[in-house]
DNA sequence: ACGTTGACGTCGC
DNA sequence: CGCGACGCCAACG
């Protein structure tokens, strides 16, 4: 299943895995893809997932900084979705990232 | 058809 | 330890 898809539908996968509450970096599911530097690629793949059920507002870079907050609709939209799952940003920082950090090569 | 940008990350200095 | 540059691959102009 997961290997004979696109590298795009894989992301999606993993995007789909996060735990309620947890977030994660593009480049951990590209990592755990095994393309560590294209994490690029996991953006667009997210880009692209609009529409899909994938909850890209789960996803954010390294330094959990909401950096694809402006894709989202509204200004605020992605931070609020993460609020109300009981993750608290402040400044498009999340706090305690390493806390509610879920690495899919950890967890999974 | 070509060059540049883009939801990032890692390596280099 | 802090800042800069490069790399990945695809889409957009």
């Amino acid at each position: 299943m997961s290997d004979n898809q696109n590298f795009f539908e894989r992301v999606y996968e993993v995007a789909r895995l996060i735990p309620y509450g947890r977030v994660t970096s593009y480049g951990a599911i590209a990592k755990y893809l095994g393309a560590a530097r294209s994490a690029r690629m996991v953006g667009w793949a997210m880009n692209n997932s609009s529409g899909k059920e994938v909850p890209a507002h789960r996803v954010v870079n390294r330094k959990g900084i909401l950096t694809g907050k402006h894709h989202f609709e509204g200004t605020n939209l992605m931070q609020q979705l993460l609020e109300n799952e009981g993750v608290e940003v402040i400044e498009n920082q999340i706090q305690n990232f390493e806390k509610i950090y879920w690495d899919p090569a950890k967890e999974l």
